[in-house]
DNA sequence: CTGAAAGCGCTAACAT
DNA sequence: ATGTTAGCGCTTTCAG
């Protein structure tokens, strides 16, 4: 039980009588050898247990075979896909991945980008809350790559939520749907932003009316007491900034005693929880996983570019959301509104 | 824009006119120091924006500054706040936190765990589904916590659900309940073990007519196909495995037109969905975060001994679950069993 | 294609 | 209380 030290790289050369450098190349750069030695090396090093000291090799190589991960908070089902994802991607370029929970507090942010900046190859900050400013600095020291966030600065990619709302106001319209309130996100969030621009526009050339309420944290108590607010618009549907928002929405319409989605439609955002609800909701999807892998194929390039950013402005990838249908919303039956 | 050298202790050495020992010595013994000598090198090292390196520092004095968590599943919602609670904690202990996803492979637990073993202090391996010989296996060659596996030879912690179970049961013996059944979950699963044992033992005492049902994936499809098992059963109560499991037993009855809880009452178990269903379920809750932190403290306790586990036994701590009231349970009413 | 030599940046004896 | 010395285990020129 106790903790036996780990074979060193010299053991392995010495039981396959070779030099310690071989034994080095044997795993990293295998083309310069010739094809027997390797695998006399290998089957040396593998009846010996050996793996090589991770650190030893990040000292000498200054390559630290991680990447960092920063998210507002783990335990919010948004981001749990994309780290799934990303951490697949790197693993597929033999990296390991480093998470980092800044607990939802911006100020937590920088510490920890520039923690995981020192022990790893670069990092990827997910829906970060910082201003542009201090993500730029950050981001000045270490290669950094941003989920959603648009800074032109730095490599970034995007989740595109406004295919998502104008199929959802299509789809409301095609239901008879005339006037639509849209549940508002918090005022900093990029991603509310664009979702508020894309139903102005998508409502003005559809001809909906569109009552945009006032920001809200997206949680579900936020949501509840939204519903009234809903009501009092006079609108038939509501659009809420993300699914906790709209279960929230769901539970005041259940309490005020209107049904969902006979008397008014709700339709969610981000996917997260939308299948467990009463009803299921009908939700705008957007490709999180893809985003993911995205954001770890642009860190790789920025990482692997010699001097990054002198000549070539950053990568941007977009990915575009769509609309779900379930069964939170319904053709407009008699006419409740007003 | 291009990546800066980072500053060396050597460097913050000159600056303050001291040996890089001093340096050292300032960051990781500054009671070894004149305080007005610390003070100096914090300073010098401050301004120089100076960072000790990871991996040189990991190299020589052995210690990894990091542990390693592995997880069956990110995505599933019972882990994250576990995540978060051993994170904070091994912060508070100056560690970083690697986590590692098997993907719900238990092939893929060895090499993780053995890969994490390599690059951390020591690993906390959560609902293992390996086998005990493969978990003492693993064990044997560096530090290792398991969080819901009972294995007397490694240290581990335990949630209890018995008495959350003995709860569930006492609430709907005193509804007027006498006929409940359970859902079971996976047949290799630990916990659903000791919840189908404690809930046997409940109903022998409780006088309670209880109907275990065949074991099944902890889902949602999996639960809405039971729904139909228990009115066959002429059971008026259902104790899922988990909460997913309730979720889909929810909707199965919704889908039959068997209102709950006026017809059947229904509780699930880990509150991971509980106040976002419909009805809000009654569930048994454990206290994840509690389980994660002690992981991290028993693993502490491992890594600091000189020679574990050459005369103690492993440690061992059991968190107890209990039961919460929400709205999915009520009073039977008429008399619709049977 | 393979070996010898020189460190990467830091910490831990060992000396003062 | 601080400086000196010697590497940790690996990769990487530089020579063959």
């Amino acid at each position: 039980m106790s903790v036996r030290r780990r074979p060193t790289l010299r053991l392995v050369a010495d039981r396959a009588g070779v030099s310690p450098s071989t034994v080095s190349r044997a795993f990293t750069r295998p083309e310069l050898l010739a094809p027997e030695t390797v695998e006399r090396v290998r089957a040396a090093a593998s009846e010996l247990g050996y793996v090589a000291d991770v650190y030893a090799r990040g000292l000498r190589s200054g390559r630290r075979g991680a990447i960092g991960l920063v998210v507002p908070d783990i335990a919010n089902a948004f981001f749990p896909p994309l780290i799934r994802a990303a951490q697949a991607a790197a693993a597929a370029h033999g990296l390991t991945t480093v998470i980092a929970d800044s607990d939802e507090d911006p100020a937590n942010e920088p510490g920890l980008v520039e923690q995981l900046g020192a022990q790893t190859d670069g990092v990827i900050l997910v829906s970060s809350r910082m201003s542009a400013d201090q993500i730029v600095e950050v981001g000045r020291r270490r290669p950094l790559v941003l989920v959603n966030r648009d800074i032109s600065e730095l490599p970034h990619v995007l989740i595109d939520s406004a295919p998502g709302m104008r199929q959802a106001l299509e789809h409301l319209a095609g239901l008879g749907h005339r006037s639509v309130a849209y549940a508002s996100g918090p005022a900093t969030s990029w991603s509310n932003g664009q979702r508020e621009r894309a139903l102005r526009a998508g409502a003005a050339e559809l001809g909906l009316r569109l009552t945009v309420l006032p920001h809200r944290r997206p949680s579900q108590e936020a949501g509840h007491a939204a519903a009234a607010e809903v009501l009092a618009a006079g609108a038939t549907a509501v659009v809420a900034f993300d699914d906790a928002l709209a279960q929230g929405l769901l539970v005041g319409f259940a309490d005020a005693g209107v049904a969902v989605p006979e008397t008014v439609s709700v339709i969610g955002c981000d996917d997260t929880i939308a299948d467990v609800t009463a009803p299921a909701l009908t939700t705008v999807h957007g490709p999180t996983r893809r985003a993911g892998e995205l954001a770890v194929q642009l860190l790789m390039d920025v990482v692997g570019a010699p001097a990054a950013g002198d000549g070539h402005r950053p990568a941007v990838a977009v990915v575009p959301a769509h609309l779900v249908v379930r069964r939170s919303t319904a053709e407009l039956a008699a006419g409740p509104g007003a």
